[in-house]
DNA sequence: AAGGATTTGGCAAACGTTTGCCAATTTCTT
DNA sequence: AAGAAATTGGCAAACGTTTGCCAAATCCTT
């Protein structure tokens, strides 16, 4: 049925070796037979078959993405960015959920989830420990994607969480407000969580201000935030600023203070953290750190690349840029 | 390296058959060897190599997820609910973003994008003829998502356009609106569109109010929501209640709205369709259209199975459900 | 013009599975 | 207890590619 390099050998009276140099080594041919077969190909339409191929040469062309929940905005813009970054390495996207659950996260790691096996691994992970990664890392190429610290020997792209707390805090802070609350704060002590708290209390100490007064601990929902800022409103002393640690906890967080009718930014200041789309358009649009995604994507992919190319050097650690963007939603008070 | 099936035979003392059907065709094999093989293969780590596999079978396990942008969120919620169907069937997930790129989606229907095949096909096509389609689905198993009609020998799952939009636009004509605007019209005269223009036009034909007055044409963004809105506020009859043809639309409205400080929704009331998360927690929280997401996933894999396992019958068009969700954005004026 | 260097292309093995065909073994029937 | 029926498992071919090893052909150098 489909057409095989021995058909298009065949037509254009050449050997299986030469079509197939044709396809993968074009130097090693000559310019009219190279012409000739290309046109036998073109004509027949004959496309080398992926599994014949990868069973000769162990790769599949395909990338596992590996992220909690891939409707979480921030997962599904990065995935939007890495796609085209395959692409044009010839690699595919496929998306592993796994749903925060540890197990499942492994699973990933450990020679496919089902039945497919990687080329690579671009790893979001929440809850592996550095022993995981590291065995993991050993055995097949992984880039890991966002703050978490899993060890040295593991390429890694992140921004710094800790100068972005801190630049988001004291924009807080110049504004005029002192009552700041962070909002994000998790059990786990090390990773994205544990960064951005640092850059929020040196911003807070280094202004005079008490960090821990509003610490607050929650998931990185909007539901989360709602339910988190409806507590600290109902507070004698409530913030008039809040950091939360990501988007979808700030635009929870806004929605408390909108239903109390609160008036934003005069009366709170809200600063979110990872720039998705919605914040753009909330209203009051959100101010957030907005990471460099398209450095994300171009870096990982490249340094994945590396990797299957065969790069076994030791765990590179690439810092992408990010930027404050003021929004309504902390306009200085006036 | 790998552990292959040769070596779980030579390890368990049976042959390479043998190990095959323990995997394959558990039936077949007496339950004492079958333990033995069985455990020889947890032991060593045996995992099919899936391109052997696929070379012998034919078969990738891969399906492919065409959306024009992974990061419209109702795509990605999508594909949230795919993957664990799909998991259940040992599917794996692979996300092509065609960019709502004609050439593109022809191109992965078409023998697989890149390097990949695909077992079948979950189809969310903007700008197909019928005629790419039926060639399409004559080849391999594609189930078609969403309203776009291309004809009836394919499989497709979506809810009733026409009515959902005669629900949303009733509700806003009985909540006492009288100058209903339309947001959403495109050129296509066919599909997703042209279904819930017909169903707003019957619902205000009915209540004899005048579909046309603010009939207005844009893109499915928020950009595209917020620019359309502005123009019809700036009439001098501005309208009452906007029915969105999707939330994106809406929320990118209902912040025009909020620009020149209306009121929602006792000056003017917004509907989308789609029902995001980002709705549930916008300022006001937005009525909207809930299509049955979870059914829409289930059913569209499930018959994709079908295909895959041989079903050849004509195309079925399944009708998912959905509920109108009401909400602030549109909260009965009193 | 002859020898050496380079390019070109053929042959065939290998990748790891599934599966048709059979033979051997076990179980059931009468 | 003997023959028929069912179950189990072995052998080996096939899937479509890539690639090491060579031989043939072409080109250059002197």
């Amino acid at each position: 049925m489909a057409v095989t390099a021995r058909d298009v050998a065949k037509v254009a009276g050449v050997s299986q070796r030469t079509v197939s140099n044709v396809v993968n080594l074009p130097d090693r041919v000559g310019s009219e037979t190279r012409k000739r077969v290309q046109a036998v190909i073109d004509e027949l339409g004959y496309r080398p078959n992926p599994h014949a191929r990868g069973l000769r040469t162990r790769r599949t062309g395909l990338i596992a993405f590996v992220v909690p929940e891939l409707d979480i905005p921030y997962f599904s813009d990065l995935a939007r960015s890495l796609i085209p970054e395959l692409d044009q390495r010839s690699l595919t996207l496929v998306v592993d959920q796994t749903s925060g659950d540890a197990s499942r996260e492994r699973a990933v790691l450990r020679g496919g989830s089902v039945s497919a096996t990687f080329d690579g691994v671009l790893l979001n992970a929440l809850n592996l420990t550095a022993g995981d990664i590291e065995a993991a890392a050993a055995t097949q190429p992984i880039v890991l994607l966002g703050e978490e610290d899993y060890g040295p020997s593991v390429d890694q792209v992140a921004v710094d969480g800790v100068e972005a707390a801190f630049v988001a805090t004291t924009h807080l802070i110049e504004s005029g407000r002192t009552r700041i609350a962070a909002l994000g704060r998790q059990s786990r002590e090390a990773g994205t969580t544990a960064q951005r708290e640092a850059g929020f209390v040196a911003a807070m100490e280094q202004a005079g201000l008490d960090p821990f007064r509003y610490m607050s601990r929650v998931e990185y929902t909007r539901e989360s935030g709602l339910r988190s800022m409806h507590a600290m409103l109902d507070r004698p002393d409530p913030p008039d600023g809040v950091f939360c640690f990501n988007d979808l906890l700030a635009l929870g967080a806004m929605r408390a203070a909108w239903e109390r009718g609160l008036s934003i930014p005069q009366q709170i200041a809200f600063v979110g953290f990872d720039d998705i789309e919605d914040s753009r358009y909330a209203m009051p649009s959100l101010s957030t750190i907005a990471p460099d995604k398209a450095a994300i994507a171009r870096r990982s992919v490249e340094m994945l690349a590396e990797r299957i190319a065969g790069y076994t050097g030791p765990g590179r650690r690439e810092r992408a840029g990010f930027e404050l963007v003021v929004r309504e939603s902390s306009a200085p008070a006036r």
